[in-house]
DNA sequence: TCTGGGGTCCTAGGACCC
DNA sequence: TCTGGGGTCCTAGGACCC
């Protein structure tokens, strides 16, 4: 018999912060989003005062904030990547099959493990990463996947750890469970299942005209309901590297000027490119798109467009220059911009590139990608970047409240006093 | 004044092939 | 009155996730 166990962090980004202000630890937490524009993290006790609606505008909570003492904190995804590594490692410990499935959750695979006690395993996997980490963990253990998902969310209010098996304990839970809130059930297929009559997780998988639900939900909602049965469909799954990737920001402010337009969009691609090196892949295409704040009432543009390559590449320089053409396509003067990106799309691995017969050496320029890479490895990122990418920087995101790089950078080096 | 970012999978429909 | 059949590939858009 093989069992899935899900663990996810509790309220990872607030529980980051945590571990390095201690004196946060009793006080109700929230963490923004880039340019603190929403609120995307919340501890309980965020949420026992009533914070909690994801993404909500911060400047409209700003009040609330105040009145209820809320610590406050910039997105800090350095921190955050370095954290979850760790949590990762432990974890890594518990069984020879792991999935890491986001930044803060794991399934893991229990294959041959009869006889155990779930309920003193999943609370042994809590201490060990609590002690190891700082990060409080809950864990959910049932057949398949989504069961297991399920049980996860249990674990909350129950000791952190819930374990469900047999089909009565199975039942006895799904009578309860909304089925808006299974994994998979977004907001669209809930009302098209409360339509049907269903609401609960129950309903949904005692519902007998799966060809319907076919129809409805496509292939998608009906694993989840065989899911839901015990009959496991979604497999344990191995990284892969991106199939796509990107960079987009909303600016620290609007923006009219195509030279600043033109610094960001360069610094997206550089980033974005840095990411395709490091998955040691090459893309064939790329999108580049501009827009204005669709949250204000101004004259709104949306450009976009898209170049390819004779053959991949991963060059920094080149990618810069793809955008900059993009640009000049799309550009349209006398618009307040807000926010732009850049996409990479059709990546395969290096090795499998395929050459242009006209482009002698579609590489030139892979010595200097790695040096520049080395150098910002080595003394820390946007040390050496094309002068493209400007200096002054007026669009960047705005990060008021932000925390250090405790755990990446040396002179961030969290200080004792003794 | 102020509203995130980065992904995946599935399907329908168009273009194209023999 | 009548106009083939079967297939693949690509893309846009929808839905969902954290």
């Amino acid at each position: 018999m093989k069992y899935f166990c899900l663990v996810d962090c509790n309220s990872f980004y607030c529980s980051c912060e945590r571990v390095f202000r201690p004196e946060v630890r009793n006080r109700p937490v929230i963490v923004l989003s880039n340019n603190d524009g929403c609120a995307i993290a919340f501890t309980k006790e965020a949420k026992a005062v009533g914070f909690g609606q994801m993404c909500e505008p911060f400047f409209q909570l700003k009040d609330r904030i105040k009145k209820h003492n809320v610590a406050v904190f910039s997105s800090n995804y350095t921190l955050y990547d370095n954290m979850s590594k760790r949590v990762m490692d432990v974890l890594r410990g518990f069984s020879p099959d792991m999935e890491i499935y986001s930044v803060d959750e794991a399934f893991l695979l229990f294959d041959g493990f009869n006889d155990y006690d779930f309920i003193e395993y999943g609370q042994k996997i809590r201490r060990e990463v609590l002690s190891s980490t700082g990060i409080p963990v809950g864990v959910g253990i049932s057949t398949t996947k989504v069961l297991s998902k399920i049980a996860n969310k249990l674990a909350k209010k129950n000791k952190g750890v819930w374990v469900m098996i047999t089909p009565e304990e199975i039942d006895r839970v799904l009578k309860n469970f909304p089925v808006k809130d299974i994994w998979g059930i977004g907001s669209r297929s809930a009302i098209k299942l409360n339509m049907l009559g269903i609401k609960t997780a129950y309903e949904f998988k005692m519902y007998q005209d799966e060809a319907l639900i076919q129809k409805l939900l496509t292939k998608t909602g009906r694993q989840i309901q065989e899911e839901l049965r015990g009959v496991s469909c979604l497999a344990m799954e191995e990284a892969e590297d991106k199939k796509n990737t990107g960079t987009s920001r909303s600016f620290g402010t609007n923006v009219f000027d195509k030279s600043q337009l033109k610094e960001a969009l360069a610094h997206f691609a550089t980033h974005a490119s840095l990411k395709l090196r490091r998955q040691n892949s090459v893309c064939y295409s790329m999108q580049a798109f501009i827009h204005t704040n669709s949250f204000q009432e101004v004259p709104q543009y949306f450009g976009e467009a898209r170049v390819t390559f004779p053959s991949g590449t991963s060059d920094t320089l080149k990618l810069i220059n793809a955008a900059h053409k993009i640009l000049d396509e799309i550009y349209r003067p006398g618009f307040a911009y807000k926010k732009a990106g850049v996409l990479l799309n059709h990546i395969v691995p290096r090795n499998q590139n395929q050459l242009d017969l006209f482009t002698p050496d579609p590489n030139d320029n892979e010595k200097l990608n790695q040096i520049m890479d080395l150098i910002n490895k080595k003394y820390g990122e946007h040390t050496i970047k094309s002068a493209a990418c400007g200096i002054h920087n007026e669009w960047r995101t705005i990060a008021d409240y932000k925390t250090q790089h405790y755990t990446t950078s040396w002179k961030d080096l969290l200080r004792v006093k003794v």
